[in-house]
DNA sequence: ACCATAGCGGACTATCGGTCCGCTTAGGAA
DNA sequence: TTCCTAAGCGGACCGATAGTCCGCTATGGT
């Protein structure tokens, strides 16, 4: 890869993580503007990363790579680790709001055919399989994504209503016992 | 009201249903999609109902008025009560799936400042209280409405994973007992 | 029958995501 | 160091969309 390709790439994408550290709303966040932050062409963007799309999604990889990578297996009891995987996306959620938030609205606005979405999924189906047997899990699964979703993580940022780790903890004991 | 405003108004009202119902996805629908299946031009939607959201919030008062209203309500335990409402709520946008995905899309993509949210949440957190409790009753209603959000009622038409009414009915009585 | 005006509707604007192609420059070869 | 080729650049451009505006129409009270 030429030198100046790799640059270009690096400044895109700390650029839109800026801008959408920065924006309110993730729509307020234009490919032009993020070309202009860069200090690039817009056209170099949809080279890079294909489309809007691309670019949150490479940036999403990047940042889950950074902080979710290590995972040190503790060994607990189903429901534990269920706790420990929602708590970690959560608090995720929280460190990159605009991301999030943006990377859940494309794929035409439902977080369900992101990659992603469909390996926590299975994750958590087995888990609950495990912990209490597989009725209902895969729903129950969708339901425990669905208490983590950006959205509602943004929402009782704005208007705290008691903490919201310790309701997540308290849900997920609830499916479980 | 003059009587073309009130024809007009529902012609307009008429076409954006039906078409949202038709499409995949209700960002297909645009508004001189609606404005000429209507018959009508543009600025009549418009000045008729403000903008998108107002379109779309007006045409959803409307089929909750005529499904939601009647409430008879059949006195049950509060968690009794929950799943009945939660299941109402289920089926409803099963119902009106164009509709009820434009609305949760809309109000910069968060279902959470659409007046409806806040009576249904408090409902629930009292529901809640009452049937297990104060602690983390406003999480947990936020997350029992999360299970119901329109994209996963769609995800799960899409792709069938089990019985959703019967999963749903597990995860209120787990939260309640 | 008349006419003031509520209401109409489509041309217009602003802005967006995405495309395209002539120009620039990186970096290996001689 | 020089040269040359193609990888890469970037901004003018396009099509679509939500929303505006204003000259015209037709409603319904007088």
């Amino acid at each position: 890869m030429r030198a100046d390709k790799a640059r270009n790439r690096e400044a895109v994408l700390a650029a839109v993580a800026r801008l959408l550290e920065e924006a309110d709303d993730p729509d307020e966040v234009s490919m032009d503007a993020v070309a202009a932050a860069a200090g690039v062409g817009k056209g170099t963007i949809f080279r890079g990363f294909g489309d809007r799309r691309g670019l949150i999604r490479t940036l999403y990889d990047d940042r889950v790579a950074q902080s979710l990578a290590p995972t040190p297996p503790t060994a607990e009891s189903p429901s534990d680790a269920a706790v420990e995987l929602l708590t970690r996306v959560w608090t995720f959620k929280e460190q990159h709001r605009g991301l999030t938030l943006a990377l859940e609205r494309e794929g035409q606005g439902s977080p369900y055919q992101s990659a992603g979405y469909d390996r926590l999924h299975a994750d958590l189906v087995s888990l609950i399989t495990r912990g209490r047997g597989p009725e209902n899990a895969g729903f129950l699964a969708h339901a425990l994504l669905a208490a983590v979703r950006s959205d509602l993580v943004e929402h009782l940022r704005r208007q705290p209503d008691g903490d919201p780790l310790a309701g997540l903890r308290d849900l997920v004991r609830q499916v479980f016992s």
